[in-house]
DNA sequence: TTAAGTGCAAATATTTTGCTGTCAC
DNA sequence: GTGACAGCAAAATATTTGCACTTAA
């Protein structure tokens, strides 16, 4: 039984490893998708991204290996406005939470880092007393180039 | 054929009526539930509140209806975190957007309007060029009193 | 009158679960 | 060796759709 050709050295099979979570083939097929992908790809795409590393891989394996990602804040789950149906995106969770935005009319997903969404969290931190752990700010609306040509 | 009992004189049926919308008796229920509701209802809570008011009401005029109230940005669509299962959650969109708080641990869901917020969204306008239409910031975490219960 | 809206049943989409066999440690 | 994990199939959950009938305007 041949080893895996590619190691992938990713923070996320590092955080298993750190964990004590055991790493199978098929664990370590999606993590990779996850490492490398660029963005924001739902289940089905994790599913058939996955397959390709390790075509036995399942689909209840993906959402299992997403609900415990997500359960150790390693990945973020978004609904980006559901600009394509009900399901959800997800997307590796490193440094700086940020901002999405989706254009209703384009479709295209863009991304925001902002000091004023930290100082907003630690405002909420502060006046509701309120532990914050996970944060979504998700705006719909029009891109640069739509809002042109309306 | 006797008038509902109720006219319900709220602003969603007036946005509807100066919008030319079609008024009918399973609209109005719904939509009196939609005014009426303290809070964050999902589809079936919905489905079941219209139904107490007209019997009739099915689940997919429902789903139709809310849709067509969230194209008409009358209503706001939110997931609170997913605190039970994967549906949504419903709330009549008056005044300003607030923020959403789910604790992760007891489910209480606060809410929170801060000035904050509108000014970050007044900086996506400016510094993205984006045409900010809708906006949902949810927060996942602790409330005050399972904070300090930990 | 008639286009828009409705209920109903069935389809679709998304996610979860039970079970039995397999594999990482 | 054994407990955690996998695939598979089926269930559960959430939402949408096709169609024939009804109704608001």
């Amino acid at each position: 039984m041949p080893l895996p050709q590619t190691e992938v050295p990713g923070r996320l099979q590092a955080h298993f490893a750190e964990r004590g979570i055991r790493m199978t083939q098929q664990r370590r097929a999606i993590l990779s998708v996850m490492e490398t992908a660029s963005k924001h790809l739902d289940a089905s795409q994790i599913l058939r991204k996955a397959q390709k590393i390790d075509a036995s891989v399942d689909r209840s394996t993906v959402y299992r290996t997403l609900r415990l990602l997500k359960r150790h804040g390693l990945i973020d789950e978004l609904d980006l406005m559901h600009i394509n149906g009900e399901g959800h995106y997800y997307e590796r969770r490193l440094g700086r939470d940020h901002i999405h935005m989706a254009c209703l009319r384009c479709g295209k997903i863009t991304e925001f880092v902002s000091d004023s969404f930290e100082r907003l969290k630690q405002q909420v931190e502060k006046d509701c007393r309120f532990r914050v752990l996970i944060s979504r700010l998700e705006i719909g609306g029009y891109c640069a180039t739509c809002r042109g040509s309306q």
